[in-house]
DNA sequence: ACCCATTGCGTTATGGCATAACATGAGTCA
DNA sequence: TGACTCATGTTATGCCATAACGCAATGGGT
């Protein structure tokens, strides 16, 4: 497992998803670091596109919005499902092995060679029920 | 199960969906019906809106585009899979009740009350294999 | 028949999300 | 040195989605 070196924009972009509790979008993200030299979104998600390749922070694909993975370490074996809270828009990230492997059964059975998911769930978190 | 009358634009809507084995962006659905009278993007969206609430038309938030349901009936008690291929975009969809369980497994376990799901498969398809 | 609520329609304008294309600079390695 | 890679900065552009307005048609309920 090699330590990867983030540059200072990736390391500023990161530092910003890790300090919000919500996912932020690109163009939010850029706001919070206008004083810090960022002019422009490419700069955000060049960080970002880097960032989630290396599996530091990932992309939710129906809020168009990012976070920082709160997986203390991705297993590339299992697929991240995400649950985004319908009222405090809070996520939370979990794993499992089983479901991991029903999505396999499901794709091999209509002969679909998966390579990636994207889980997303909606709902009411345990603190705002 | 109450039949449901669609107005003139969400006809028209639905047969473009319908039409194409691919998803369509709303803005791709609009360019196709100019010649019907469509001339703006809200036009379109409305059809759409109704059309995904009455479950004749899903979302893929991962591409930001519609396709037409290809569920005979689709099964409102199981969490509907889309699997997506990265070669020639065609997208089956799916249901399985086990995955829905694990589903609601992998939420309970996290106190989230769940109300709805996003699963989007990303691979390649048996024909394109 | 009347009112009223609901639903859909059409238009203009606007806002949010994401990338293309081009040029620059720093670091590595043969 | 030269070629290559990777990150950067900037401008411009394009796609996705909705706000806000007003109007038209429908369908109960009294």
């Amino acid at each position: 497992m090699s330590e990867i070196a983030l540059t200072k924009n990736q390391q500023l972009v990161m530092n910003t998803l890790s300090a919000s509790k919500s996912p932020l979008s690109a163009y939010s993200i850029l706001d919070r670091l206008r004083g810090d030299g960022f002019r422009a979104p490419l700069q955000v998600y060049r960080a970002l596109d880097k960032l989630v390749n290396i599996g530091l922070a990932h992309r939710l694909e129906s809020l168009n919005a990012f976070v920082a993975c709160s997986h203390p370490a991705c297993d590339k074996h299992r697929n991240t499902v995400f649950m985004i809270c319908n009222e405090c828009e809070n996520v939370m990230e979990a794993s499992d092995g089983d479901l991991s492997s029903n999505l396999k059964d499901v794709a091999d059975r209509s002969d679909f060679s998966l390579s990636s998911a994207t889980i997303e769930l909606r709902g009411v978190c345990g603190r705002c029920a």
